[in-house]
DNA sequence: CGATGGGTTGACATACTTCAACATCAGTGG
DNA sequence: CCACTGATGTTGAAGTATGTCAACCCATCG
């Protein structure tokens, strides 16, 4: 069967039979591609499709009324996009494109049938759905509880584990296309306050964020500073054999 | 057949037939008591049951190494606690009851025996983390990118829309036993500062919370004021028929 | 009756924001 | 090839929201 992002993430948590990956693999239809840059979910919005995530980077985020927005989260290959907009029926946030990307396109009725059909990809979907939220919960903790060099390093170690998870670099090195804007949104803070922290973190000799490359010059000492604790994305075993 | 709390919060979303809240009704096992501020899940703890909150209030928190902690969401009657931590296999969060509280248990092997034989059941809870996540995500939003007043404005605004969904209060006005400390770690503020802005909104003639009490003095005024949309907590109708 | 938990208030400290200026670079049109 | 523009990053100075510390009040409860 297929070999796609999003199987070999679900297929870590639910051992998935070949039906079930048929039926996975069946839901895959168009192929589309959008710019960075211009959403393609607005806040809103009703009636929306949700997305598979084939290349690139994606961010969702809400806006305020005065101009602010927060980022919620970053989305990497083999996420999903604009899931929850589909089962609550109303899209509570935008996503934006932050490079361009590559996706694909699954209609909600499709899903919702998929998940009469095939339990085991329902409970492997609300597998997925509870790991993304997991990730939220600790940004929340990031926003809430820490100061801003915390925070930095503590979202740069995340992101470094989520990307090696997914094979797309190394968890003490890895691209990355966020701008210091992007930054700011997703941490609560200025945009200026992020260039200084940023060398805050260089000249402690812990991150360089530097021409779209993260770094850790010292990873131990980055992980003990935020008290890093992988925990909530580690696989402990398929939940379902 | 029964018309527990959960089974009418579920049943606003997804149709569900005699048999699959027969299923429902059938997961519930053992009834169980916990007194208020002794955690009855523990960061880091595996082979967790999940339960449903009957009565009481509780909360979701995480704790960092310096004894700060991050309240990620309060729970009211028809809530899951600890979902997360049965489909993850590790708990990331400890769960405390602010009040003493009941709780009906759920072994993690029923409930997803319960999704591979009901999937409209599979299908109906992940609405429910849904809608829980996107109460977390609006959390996110409050800290990062509202200042104090606006944050606890909009905090209180949502309690009292979802307190109402469940007839355990007007929106305007409700019965809430959380202390200024549970305010303080919720926001991610000190609770000296809890206590300023509570008074600021009070002479604002918003919002008084005294006594256990909170009553909207102009809830217009409120919503104005923090930019409360309530679409993340509505229903639009079920999902499935 | 003292201890404890919750709430209230003032004085002072500080982390972060805002504003403003400037540097660098890629793209674009003349 | 150059001038111009817009996006991004960098740095300093000044302002402000919030935190910290400390004192005190009140109710409840052993």
């Amino acid at each position: 069967m297929t070999d796609s992002p999003l199987s070999r993430k679900l297929a870590t948590f639910v051992a998935l039979s070949d039906t079930e990956l048929a039926v996975l693999d069946s839901l895959h239809k168009r192929r589309r591609i959008f710019v960075a840059g211009r959403d393609l979910v607005l806040q809103g919005q009703t009636e929306q499709a949700a997305y598979i995530l084939c290349s690139g980077w994606a961010c969702s985020n809400k806006l305020l009324q005065d101009g602010q927005r927060q980022i919620v989260d970053f989305q990497i290959p083999g996420d999903f996009l604009g899931l929850r907009s589909v089962l609550l029926h109303i899209s509570d946030h935008s996503i934006e494109p932050v490079t361009d990307i590559e996706v694909t396109e699954i209609l909600a009725s499709d899903l919702l049938d998929a998940f009469a059909h095939t339990p085991r990809l329902a409970t492997a979907v609300l597998w997925a759905a509870s790991r993304d939220e997991a990730m939220v919960v600790e940004h929340l903790v990031d926003v809430g509880r820490r100061n801003a060099a915390e925070r930095m390093a503590h979202f740069l170690l995340e992101l470094g584990a989520r990307l090696s998870l997914v094979g797309m670099g190394e968890k003490a090195s890895f691209a990355c296309p966020l701008t210091q804007y992007h930054l700011a949104d997703a941490l609560g803070l200025s945009a200026v306050h992020i260039n200084r922290v940023l060398r805050q973190l260089r000249e402690a000799g812990m991150v360089t964020f530097r021409d779209g490359r993260v770094t850790f010059d010292n990873y131990e000492k980055a992980c003990a500073f935020t008290q890093f604790d992988p925990t909530y994305l580690d696989q402990h075993g398929p939940l379902l054999k």
